[in-house]
Parts: C-alpha cells; sequence; structure tokens
RNA sequence: GGUGUGGUAGUUCAGUUGGUUAGAAUACCUGCCUGUCACGCAGGGGGUCGCGGGUUCGAGUCCCGUCCAUACCGCCA
C-alpha cells in the first residue's frame, strides 16, 4: 500500500496516528539540523519533518529531495509547536521515520503553485505540469460536477444517454468539417460531427423520446477564447414536445446545475424571455448580459432636420445612458471615442450628452441642437442630472453592434458585471433565415431543421424572409450557453425549407436523403437544445475562457504544442490512402 | 485572410536619445543555519536579446521581411 491517506485530510485529531503518505515535493526547507519537506497531492499539502535524531538513511534521502520529486513517507502525526493558519492541515506535520524516493524529476520550468511563473505558451507545452497546479485541479473537479449535475438531472427526468458516431458524412451547410480519409474507400472521406444534430433527430424518429449526449463535437474554423476545434456539448432532444415544454425542462436543469455546482438557489420564478428583434433594438446584440440595464434608445426620429449632417445620413441613430458618469472627463470620453472607432466595432464617432447639476444638457453638438432638442433626447432615454447619455449613428446594424460593445465596457468600468451575479435569459423567435448577399441565397440562421414558428407557416411559402423560428438561445451573463429549436418533422415544410435555401431536390435527396426518408416513416414532433459544456465551466468558473477548463487544449492557431499536433504524416500511410500532399 | 499587443537568463520582466562588460527578481548549484512554511545568510553558474536582412563608426533599441504566441474582426448552419 503506498498510503494510507492524502496529503489533504490529517488534522490536530490524528496526533498520535502512524500514517503513510505518497505525493510530489512540493518544497523543500532544510534549516540544518531539521528539514520541512511539503508535500502534495491534489487533495492538499502536508508537512514532513525530518530532525537530526531522524534514522541516517531518511536525513541521507531528504538530502537529496527536489521540486516534483515523488516520494513515500511514513511516520508520526504529530501537533505543530507553530501552526500554519493558511493551509487545512497546518496544524499538524508528520515526524518521518521512512522516506523512499519513488522517482525522481528534473527541476519543472515553471513553479507548481496557486500562481505560476510560467506564461500560456510554456504551461501549454507542458500541460500535465500546469495540470497540477490547483487553479488548474480546481477547474477540472468543476467539469465534473456539472457533468455529474446534467446527467444526474436527466436521468431524473427519464433521458437515455445514447452514444452516436463520430464518423460520418460531410455536409456543405454551416462550419467546415474535419474530414477524414477512409482507407477502405479510398478517394472518400468521413466527417467528424460538428454536432449529432442529425442523429439526434434520427433518434426521436427511432422512438427514443428523450435521449441526451455529453459528447465531442468538431468545427475546423478559427479560434477564440472561447471556441476550441473539438468542444464538448450537452446535446438533448425531446419528442412530443413544444417549445414551453423544452424552455420548462432546460431551466430546471439550469437551476439544478447552479444549486449542485455553485451552491446558488436561482429561485421558482421563470427565466426571463426576450424576443430575438427586442433584444436587438434594447441591447445591440442576440446575446445580451442582462446583470445590469443601460438599454439602448432609438433617437432616429428625434434628430433630423437640424443640418447636422453625421445625424441626417444616418439611419439609424441610438444612445445608452452612463448613470452618474456626467463629470468624465474630455480624456475619458476621448478613451471611448477610441473604443467605438476600433476597426472591429466599427463606429466612426460618439456624440455626447451630459446632464449637469443644474439639469441642464450640455453636449458635443450644441452648435446644431437646441436645448429643447436635447431634453427630448433625455427624455426618451431617461436621462438626468449626473448622467452622461451615448450615442452613436451609422448604418443600423453596425451601430447597434457599436452601442453593444459600448454598453459592455462602460457595465465593466462602472462594475456592473460581477462575475458572481448570474442572469439567465431566453432569447426566442430567432428569424429563421438570412440573407446572404455574395452568394445571393438564403442561409438557415440555425440549421435547416429548424422549425418556423406555427403562426408563420404560411408566410414561409409566400415571404420567407420574414419567417421567426421557433428557436431558442439560452444566455448568461452575455455568453450563449446554448441553443436549439422545435424542429420539422414534417417532409412538406421541409422539402420547402431546402426549397429556400437554394437545393434542388435532387440535391436535397443526395445531401440529406436519410433524414427526409426517416420522415416519411412517422417522424413525432420535437425539438432540443445543446449547451455548450466547456462555456458553462467558463461562466461557472467566472472566467472568459475554457481552455482552463479543458483538459488538453488547442493553442490559438489549433495546434496541440505538446503533442506537435497536427503533424505530416509517413508517406506510407499517404499511399495507403490513396493520398497526395501538394508542397507549397 | 485582417488588426492590435508581445517575443531579452530555466522562468517572470526592466533595459532611457542608437554608445563601456545587457540588469533585477525568482529558480538552479555550493556552503552555513534547530521551528521553517515566500525560511534566512554568504557565494556561484547561467544570455544566438525569436529568426533573416538593412541603415549606422556602432543595433536588444531604428527600418523591412519572416516565424511564434495572444486578444479581437472576418469565419463559427
Amino acid at each position: 500500500m503506498y498510503r494510507t491517506h492524502t496529503c489533504g485530510e490529517l488534522r490536530a485529531a490524528d496526533t498520535g496516528k502512524t500514517v503513510t503518505l505518497a505525493g510530489w515535493v512540493q518544497k523543500v526547507r532544510n534549516l540544518g539540523a531539521m528539514t520541512f519537506i511539503d508535500l502534495r497531492d491534489r487533495y492538499g499539502i502536508t508537512q514532513l519533518v525530518v530532525e537530526e535524531d531522524s534514522a541516517a538513511d531518511v536525513r541521507t534521502a531528504a538530502e537529496q529531495l527536489g521540486r516534483e520529486f515523488v516520494v513515500q513517507a511514513s511516520g508520526a502525526v504529530r501537533e505543530r509547536s507553530s501552526k500554519n493558519a493558511k493551509i487545512p492541515t497546518g496544524d499538524i506535520e508528520i515526524k518521518i521515520m521512512e522516506l523512499r524516493i519513488l522517482n525522481h524529476a528534473g527541476t519543472p520550468p515553471f513553479t507548481i503553485e496557486e500562481q505560476s511563473d510560467g506564461g500560456d505558451e510554456l504551461r501549454m507545452r507542458y500541460r500535465y505540469l500546469d495540470l497540477r497546479r490547483p487553479p488548474l485541479q480546481r477547474n477540472i473537479a468543476l467539469r465534473h460536477r456539472l457533468a455529474q449535475s446534467v446527467r444526474e438531472f436527466l436521468d431524473g427526468e427519464g433521458f437515455l444517454e445514447i452514444e452516436t458516431p463520430f464518423l460520418i458524412k460531410s455536409t456543405p451547410e454551416g462550419a467546415r468539417d474535419f474530414v477524414v480519409p477512409s482507407r477502405m474507400n479510398p478517394g472518400e472521406f468521413y466527417a467528424l460531427p460538428q454536432s449529432p444534430q442529425q442523429q439526434k433527430q434520427l433518434l426521436m424518429v427511432a422512438g427514443y423520446d428523450r435521449y441526451f449526449q455529453i459528447v465531442r463535437c468538431f468545427r475546423d474554423e478559427d479560434l477564440r477564447a472561447d471556441r476550441q476545434p473539438e468542444f464538448t456539448q450537452i446535446d438533448c432532444e425531446m419528442a412530443f414536445v413544444e417549445r414551453e415544454d423544452v424552455l420548462r425542462t432546460f431551466e430546471s436543469m439550469a437551476k439544478h446545475i447552479f444549486r449542485s455546482v455553485r451552491g446558488i438557489d436561482m429561485g421558482e420564478v421563470a427565466f426571463p424571455r426576450i424576443t430575438w428583434h427586442e433584444a436587438m433594438a434594447r441591447y445591440g446584440c442576440d446575446k445580451p448580459d442582462v446583470r445590469f440595464g443601460m438599454e439602448i434608445d432609438e433617437l432616429t426620429d428625434l434628430v433630423r432636420g437640424a443640418d447636422f449632417p453625421v445625424f441626417d445620413a444616418a439611419d439609424y441613430v441610438g444612445a445608452i445612458v452612463a448613470e452618474g458618469c456626467a463629470g468624465y472627463t474630455r480624456k475619458q470620453i476621448d478613451e471611448l471615442t477610441e473604443f467605438v472607432r476600433r476597426p472591429q466595432i466599427g463606429a466612426s464617432g460618439l456624440v455626447w450628452v451630459r446632464v449637469g447639476e443644474d439639469g441642464a444638457p450640455k453636449s458635443s453638438v450644441d452648435k446644431f441642437y437646441s436645448p429643447e432638442h436635447l431634453a427630448a433626447w433625455c427624455e426618451r432615454c431617461g436621462a438626468t442630472t449626473g448622467d452622461l447619455m451615448l450615442i452613436i449613428a451609422g448604418e443600423r446594424r453596425r451601430s447597434l453592434n457599436a452601442l453593444c460593445e459600448l454598453r459592455l465596457e462602460m457595465g465593466e468600468r462602472l462594475g456592473l458585471r460581477d462575475r458572481n451575479v448570474f442572469a439567465p435569459l431566453w432569447v426566442v423567435d430567432f428569424p429563421l433565415l438570412e440573407w446572404d448577399e455574395q452568394s445571393g441565397r438564403f442561409f438557415a440562421m440555425h440549421h435547416p431543421f429548424t422549425s418556423p414558428r406555427a403562426e408563420d407557416v404560411e408566410l414561409f411559402f409566400t415571404d420567407p424572409a420574414r419567417v421567426c423560428a421557433n428557436a431558442y438561445d439560452f444566455v448568461i451573463n452575455g455568453v450563449e450557453l446554448g441553443g436549439g429549436s422545435i424542429r420539422i418533422h414534417d417532409s412538406a415544410l421541409q422539402a420547402r425549407m431546402f426549397e429556400v435555401l437554394g437545393f434542388t431536390p435532387q440535391e436535397a435527396q443526395a445531401q440529406f436523403g436519410f433524414m427526409l426518408d426517416a420522415f416519411r416513416y412517422g417522424a413525432p414532433p420535437h425539438g432540443g437544445i445543446a449547451y455548450g459544456l466547456d462555456r458553462w465551466c467558463a461562466v461557472l468558473g467566472g472566467v472568459d475562457s475554457i481552455r482552463d477548463f479543458i483538459a488538453f487544449p488547442k493553442n490559438n492557431s489549433g495546434r496541440d504544442t505538446m503533442l506537435d499536433a497536427p503533424s505530416a504524416v509517413a508517406q506510407g500511410q499517404l499511399d495507403e490512402l490513396g493520398l497526395s500532399v501538394i508542397e507549397n
């Protein structure tokens, strides 16, 4: 037996026990006649002591120790003469009677501590060392608890966890597929699933009316802090349900998760819902952070005809009000102007109105607008004494996006985005289709199996651009944690969808024939949702990046720097697959 | 594909207007030390300043190119 206890569990009550611990040497403090060794495992740190009266072989072994050596130590638990309140085991130490070096270790390239001194790149290359650090261990444990909590809840609701294949068929819609060449079928390729969408719908046809899977998904697109080429979905689907059933079920799941992972009781009240159009108008984006107000108000109708060319030329003028910010200095406002003019935000400028102590508004456009004008704007936006109104004008979509970013920035500056506050929200009634100028065709905003709202089905055959989808996104704190829809289960409606998307019936049959066939044999009404497990982790952990919750993530270029993947393969492998690589 | 930021000791970083032998902290090595827990004290070793080119009497510093990392935009049904 390598150990009787872990390094995190011994307390003063264990005094006198003879124990054996095993772990990694965190630190050796040699004071001459006595040596203290901090022994670490994932449960904690326990102090070991070697003294002058210790056996010679113990003292010899202790002298050889270096950081991250793997050792086994036996001895008696005793109370410390000077206690350490910083660690849970700080009241005791182990007087070593036997010390066995189980393995030597080279000096690690960075310190294995709460706060490491290693940069991202280095820690990624030595991920197994980074994973020894307590913050990462906590993250990985949080991920585990989340997954357990999900299984617990869904199992209780009668969902079956069913595995679906990773080697499937490539489809041209949506994100790029990772493709896998087939040796037995030269010149042909599998694709890795972007999600098990089709399979889960087929499971509904197959009668498994409540399905879920915690499943890896793959998308060959560029990465972000919250996007990895392989990521994990909590994929769920239900049959014989309407939107309301799905929202209610998964609202309960969200509450269950918060309770079991964070100990937060979100109460009985239903999560707020907002339509997509409303979200765009009030927050400028489809995943609003509703931890704070500062909503957008449109001023377009109030600003026309005052010979201010910028506003007259704009097809949209909108504003947010930063409460109590009338005292912002020229420098601070210049900073905000710089912020909204950054290319990725793309506003051309920022107009401000300050409401002074006397209640009189002053603005950067006083030349063009009377105090009455400004007062009308203030009334529209609800700006009162001490407030700062920030106005952006231009093309509608772009200006709303800029206002959205500005709102988030101001929320951050004003401390309104507390990481321990969670504001969940359903965004519903997304447009079904998006017109793409470049290719001159519609694309499904969600995916081509998304059903129109019942009331829009007729419109779908006459004016598809105006149709709303029976789709919903789950958003917390401005992060899209999941999305889903009620699916099409009617083959005529599905055929119409492919027609609108510009597929000929032959193309639709070639790509999705198995779905269309299946729908001819009794598809029940069904719908579902898929959550990003990694993003759930990040939100619950209060951080922006999902990488710290993935044991072995990819870097920004999609590389695994530890494995050095992707990499070239041997010519023989290529020959077998009937592939050749073009050098450039 | 694009924009911003960064790349100097094992590591985290500083490095002025282009000017002597490129510094600090930490880690590492050696010695001393009986209550440390960021142990302390004394000493020591450690550098292709990402790479290539250019300007210059002289480049870590300026210019061009390139690679890598990172955040974002495009992209992500």
